[in-house]
DNA sequence: GCCAACGTTGGC
DNA sequence: GCCAACGTTGGC
């Protein structure tokens, strides 16, 4: 079972959106480090963390499942499409996209503010300067610590997220 | 294969 | 809206 981090603009698809569609294509992803771990790490039944950047505040909002295994993202053939890519040839697909599943939205955010202060993710890609991946891998125990503090935000029903 | 120009990401 | 960081492009 793999564990993920991906990245999305409220403004443009954000958890609530997931959550009223159900499953959608993750599509758009033009970065080739992105798709190499889409294409050879990412598979079905995966989990993934959903991020909210460019937010107020970012950070992480709620859990997706990975719905299936890297296949061509069609946006890339066409003109009319925000992600057209005319160098990726159909024959040959370039780019590639899984489909997400909502899992669950967390009572309250995670904010980038307060993952950056956790020494238990300071290997996280996500709070390491110049960071600009989109798509990211979580360890076991990366990806257990949030969730864990995820929960207890829950139960407690508050939003400090101060470091006990 | 170098590297300057340019585009994008994403926090602030 | 600004801008630091970084990826990509393309001339040479």
């Amino acid at each position: 079972m793999g564990y993920w981090l991906m990245k999305s603009e409220p403004d443009e698809f954000g958890i609530d959106d997931l959550e009223r569609v159900g499953v959608e294509p993750w599509d758009g992803i033009r970065n080739y480090q992105v798709r190499n771990m889409m294409r050879d790490q990412m598979k079905k039944g995966d989990l993934a963390f959903f991020y909210h950047s460019n937010a107020k505040p970012p950070g992480i909002v709620g859990i997706m499942r990975i719905e299936n295994e890297a296949y061509p993202d069609s946006c890339a053939f066409d003109p009319e499409d925000k992600h057209y890519d005319p160098k990726s040839d159909p024959d040959n697909p370039r780019w590639l996209r899984v489909d997400v599943a909502f899992e669950e939205k967390f009572d309250d955010i995670l904010t980038l503010d307060w993952l950056k202060q956790q020494p238990e993710l300071a290997d996280c890609p996500l709070v390491r300067r110049g960071n600009r991946l989109s798509v990211m891998p979580l360890t076991e125990d990366q990806w257990d610590f949030i969730l864990a503090n995820a929960k207890r935000g829950q139960t407690r029903g508050g939003t400090n997220r101060g470091s006990a």
